[in-house]
This record gives C-alpha cells, structure tokens and sequence, in this order.
DNA sequence: ACATTTATAGTAATAAATACCAAAATTAAT
DNA sequence: ATTAATTTTGGTATTTATTACTATAAATGT
C-alpha cells in the first residue's frame, strides 16, 4: 500500500510537471562576542536522519498557515532566548539534489530553503538546550563540516553581514539601548577586523552622521576616563535611510 | 470523490502539521532605453485565473529537477530574446494568503515566489509573443495594479537596481561589449536620475577605477567628436570584487 | 566658413579621509 | 600620596577625493 500511494503520488506529479515542495527555513544566527574579540555561530546538532548528529544550521520546517519569518523566529526562540535582535531574509537554496531525503529519480518532494540572517549579542543571548549539548556557538573561522548546504548558506551570511554593516545601522539592533562609542567600535573591529579603522576617525565619522544623541551620563568600563553613554536616535536616522551611509 | 481525496488530503497535512508548497519564480525584467531615457519593466498578460487578463510579472512554477534559477530563465526566454542579460535572485515571498489559490482554511497547498531580478538592454532585447499583446514593455514609474503581490515584488526590484548600479559594475552586462563613456553615463543616468553626477566627473571617477580599457577606436553618434570605444577588464576587476566601489 | 555639438583634459575650490597629537579624567602601581 | 598607565575626548595638519567649472579638440550641420 505504501508503495501502491507513492506510485499514485508520482504519476501526478509526472501529469502536472510541477514539483512539489516542503519549505524550510534555515538561519545563520551570528552574535559578536567583544570581550574576546570573535564573531560567532549558533550551530545545533541534528538530532534525526539525515546527517543524524552533524552539526547544521537552526532551521525548521515551515507549518501551515505559517509565515517564512514566523518561522524563522520559531526556530530562533527554540534555541535562544534574546532580547534585541536583528533578522532579515538572506537567499533561497532550492536545487534539486540539495536535500538527500528527496528521491534521485527526481519526482518526488522537493526541499527548499529560505535562509535568514540574524546578529544578536553574544552577552544577552542565553542558549536553551545548551546542558544537553545540543547547540553551540562557533566561532566563524572555526567551523566544523555542516549538514546539507549549510556550509554555503553560512558563507553566503557571513558576507552579508560584513557587507550589511557598512551601510546600515543594524550595529545599535544588538548594542543595548545605551553605549559607549568605544563598544560600538570593538562590534565594528571584531566583525570587519583589526585594521579597518583607527577610533578617533571612526568617532568623529560616527558622530557627524548624526545618529547618535549624547545622554551626557558618564560610566567607567575598567582603567581610564569614563566614556560617555549614547542612544541611537532613530528619528534622525529615518531620513538617511536610503542614502548609503559609509562607516568604513 | 474530488471531495474525499481533499479530506484526505487535508488529514495528512493536519497530521503532520506541515505546509505543501508550490515554489514559482517570478522575474522583475528591467530594460534601459537610453534613447528615450526610461526604464522599463517587461510585464506580462496573464492568460488564466487567477487574475486573468491581469497584469503581471512573467513567472513559472518550477518543475520537477529543476533548479530555481533554470526556471527562472526558461521564463525570461519564453518572453525575451536577448545576448546579454544580468540575473540575481532577489527575495522570496511566502506568506500564507498571497495566492488566491490556496485554501482559506489554511490547509491547502502554499504558492511561495523566489523573485529575480534581470536587467537587460532594451535595443538589445527582442519581445517574443509581441504581436498578441500579451507582453509588453511599461515604464518603470507607470506600472499598472498588477496580479498577486507583484507590486511588492517589483518595487523590491526597482530599489535593488538603483542600489546595484552604484556598488557594482552590472552596468557592463548589458551594455555591448564595446561602448562610449556617453553610453555609460546615459545608463547611469536613465536608472539613477539625471542630476546624480556631472558628466566630466563621472568620467574620471569611473576611469580612474581602472577596470576599463581604452580600445582607441573612435566613434561617431551623431554630432561631436568621435568617442573612444571603451571595453570591460574584467581581470582588473577581479581583485576589487569584494570592495566597495561607489560610482556616485 | 561658422555655429553647434560632443569628447576630452584639466584646474581651483571645497569636502572628506587619514594619520597623528595632546589634554582630561579616571584606575592601577609603587 | 604620588606616579604611571589607560581610556576618552577634542583637535590639527596632511593627504586624498569630490565638485563645479573652464578650455581645447574634433567632429557635424547649414
């Protein structure tokens, strides 16, 4: 009888040439970490065939009557639990070939993937799941072989985010409400390296945007003068938001 | 019967919660004519319901064994005749609700759109079907009620050409092979508005980019002297494909 | 022949990016 | 308590890029 139901299944497939899919959403969770300087990965090891223990991407498959993004913030609250985020939609994978559950003979399900991207902070993100081993962050350069495509999907992430950071504030989504310009230089350095700026330039450059609203509360953060704290100013931010706005 | 196959249909899917897609590819066409400086949007008549006789973006559902981007040329060649072309795969849009299709009770199947975005030289582009009226080029900023949530989709599309054309060189896919600086500037122009850069410093901005080569053949277009027939070097653009070229 | 058109080269003024410096205000060390 | 080290902050001088503009070259149209 199984076999008898496939066969019916194929044979309309084969009438309508249509392929038949289920939709998953797979997200690239990056969290920077600025005491250790690192940009991290959430990965989750799988608990099913395929690739039964392989390390993958958080994803899931998306329900009925659901959203693509609902789901991807369904995958995202079962592993962490966060207070700002950022998440966009990042690229669709859907060759066929890319899933080993569908059939070789290329008739049967089909398996596409809608890929998000998502930066929290490593400090506010508390991992659910963690005592079971079963999620992990990773750091970006260290990354073990991961299931399916997701090696290309985290790749694919990983440019966006360093692209996405130099024209678009999504720095202060994970910073918390007030900083200091100094944290928000470390995220900057940690994501984009090193050498990509000296911080007495990128202040300046920061502050002239006029993005920024000095709160004038002063706080020390270990050795030397206390800093400043400021607020993203959103209102200001709104009528530069398709302008390209160099950080860099 | 219809009737009992859908229960069963439906009961299956309730079981095991999970959604059934129809994954399509919808193409948001752009061509740029130079000589009347407009931008245009290749849309398409549609012939069966849903929307029938509505406007629309040319799309397909994908087929079985076939990739994403395979269905989205097949589309774009099913409307268009052309030698060069540049396509990118632009959102996905999979919301419950977009096709009138599916089932209001949230168990049938989902019609889930990647989108693509093209863009093609108009003198260069031969409309198939053209007699019929079935496709038919419209101006970028006088686009009719479209089908679907093709106005959202094509509005996603216009917003990535215009900040494409400023990051990287897709300007020289389209173009032919060898061209004037003029022909450039009237491209850049077309898409980006008239007043975004003054000619002799467009010149020497985009030289001075070195990726591309004077052939020293002179033109005439009509009245003036004759121009230099420029190429693309592509091998000098190589090592600066990462960085951010700004042609503003 | 002469006005018109377009291409090309270049310059002066302005703005931005970069490298660097120094004072101010704190903590850490002696 | 004094000094050293550290970090923030404001600043300058140099270099580089952008912008607005001018001048000349080489064609066409009348």
């Amino acid at each position: 009888m199984k076999i008898n139901s496939q066969v019916k299944h194929q044979a309309s497939n084969k009438l309508s040439n249509l392929a038949d899919f289920k939709v998953g959403v797979d997200n690239v969770i990056f969290s920077v970490d600025t005491i250790y300087n690192r940009v991290l990965v959430l990965l989750r090891k799988r608990n099913d065939e395929p690739f039964k223990n392989c390390w993958s991407l958080p994803g899931t498959l998306v329900r009925q009557g659901e959203s693509l993004t609902d789901a991807a913030y369904r995958t995202l609250a079962e592993k962490i639990q966060v207070d700002n985020l950022y998440l966009e939609q990042l690229y669709s994978f859907g060759d066929p070939g890319r899933d080993p559950r569908e059939s070789p003979d290329r008739f049967g399900v089909r398996y596409l993937s809608v890929s998000y991207f998502a930066l929290v902070r490593y400090e506010a993100a508390k991992l659910i799941d963690k005592a079971n081993y079963n999620v992990s962050w990773y750091k970006v350069d260290e990354i073990p072989k991961l299931a399916f495509d997701h090696d290309k999907i985290l790749k694919y992430g990983w440019n966006r985010l360093k692209n996405k950071l130099q024209y678009s504030p999504i720095a202060f989504e994970v910073l918390p409400p007030e900083f200091t310009l100094n944290e928000v230089y470390q995220l900057y350095c940690t994501i984009l390296g090193e050498n990509f700026s000296d911080y007495s330039n990128f202040r300046s450059r920061l502050l002239k945007l006029g993005i920024l609203y000095d709160t004038k509360v002063k706080v020390s953060r270990g050795a030397g003068r206390p800093a400043s704290l400021y607020k993203f100013d959103s209102e200001a931010f709104a009528p530069l938001k398709d302008k390209p706005l160099l950080f860099i």
